[in-house]
DNA sequence: GTCTATAACTAGATAGAC
DNA sequence: GTCTATCTAGTTATAGAC
């Protein structure tokens, strides 16, 4: 299922090579700002051999951010089904969310920057999914509330706001910097959590 | 100073007509995803005639975001000094932050996912004063703390945690959404501040 | 599976008429 | 102040050799 995590290391695929050159490149310069000889260079191989590999640009694009989804979707679900109560699990979310967007930077960015540059068609199969995403953590904030922990005046508002909070880590986060990626995610499901509590 | 602040509606001079539609369509397609002959369609006019007004693509870029300096470092600056005390000051810095952002959408919304397309020189001149924005907020949390009203774990985080939080909304808002911007706006400040009240 | 060569097109920007 | 026409360079993508 969660088998589309690539290996940050050694045997990599020519494809996955690609899409983690691409994912770097994209979130640097911006999906049109970066031309396949550009990608090609970074990879040391001509532009024409990326097309034995993809068949169009759009399509690195969305690879991508799909294989994005599928890590998300994946990663919440294991990090909610190993919490117990509404508390514990949103903490997990929260933690869970924070964590991929600093250990998967480029590619978290890119799913929701580069979601303009995608073809009507496969925007639908993104927005799809992400909307799945999004659902989980109305879930966990609903059922706190049903339960009496949590104190929410718009549940779906929360929502977006806890959501976009995180995500903002992947734009400011730099590797070796101040913080450690566990220190934020701390940092972050504390102020959470003070904020929906009862 | 504020004076920088493109009027809406009728009158608009030719720069300011190109600035404003630039900004729209940068936001929608990005700015390597927009060309000088689909911003002159916008406008119905031709592409050379852009030239007219404005040297080259970056200038109308960094037109656009030095503009948004302006106005975000001009308004902040009233917000604060409109009220007294480090709470209040605090939910009034947030709230202008938010109607900002859904007042000025396209261009707040550029102002930081279009950062990577300005010339170094450019982005030099953005960062420093984008970098005094931050630290407004910076200097109201830290000021809180002191007076005892604000209990936060990590004064630098907390404030990137909240401006990321409150620029978020400039991605999802929809002008006749479910929400107005002020009751968006109210909704975040009760967030941020039970979550950094002592 | 990667290369060279190239087709077909679009980009930013300028010259000069009106 | 806006136009038409055009230059130069870069773009995605394909054909076909190796």
């Amino acid at each position: 299922m969660a088998a589309t995590i690539v290996a940050t290391h050694e045997r990599a695929t020519a494809a996955e090579r690609i899409l983690r050159a691409a994912g770097v490149l994209f979130r640097e310069r911006g999906y049109h700002g970066s031309s396949m000889r550009t990608l090609a260079r970074a990879l040391r191989m001509e532009a024409a051999s990326l097309y034995y590999h993809f068949r169009s640009k759009q399509e690195i694009l969305f690879a991508i951010l799909d294989r994005t989804l599928d890590d998300l979707l994946a990663g919440v679900g294991r990090a909610v089904a190993s919490a117990d109560g509404p508390e514990a699990r949103l903490r997990a979310a929260v933690r869970f969310h924070v964590l991929f967007h600093t250990d998967s930077q480029h590619e978290a960015f890119l799913s929701h920057s580069e979601l303009r540059s995608l073809t009507q068609a496969n925007l639908r199969l993104v927005l799809t999914r992400r909307d799945e995403y999004e659902r989980v953590f109305r879930g966990l904030l609903a059922s706190g509330v049903r339960a009496g922990v949590f104190q929410v005046a718009d549940v779906r508002l929360t929502a977006m706001a806890v959501l976009t909070m995180c995500t903002g880590v992947a734009t400011w986060f730099a590797e070796g910097g101040r913080l450690s990626p566990e220190a934020i995610a701390d940092r972050y499901v504390e102020m959470i959590m003070k904020s929906v509590k009862r």
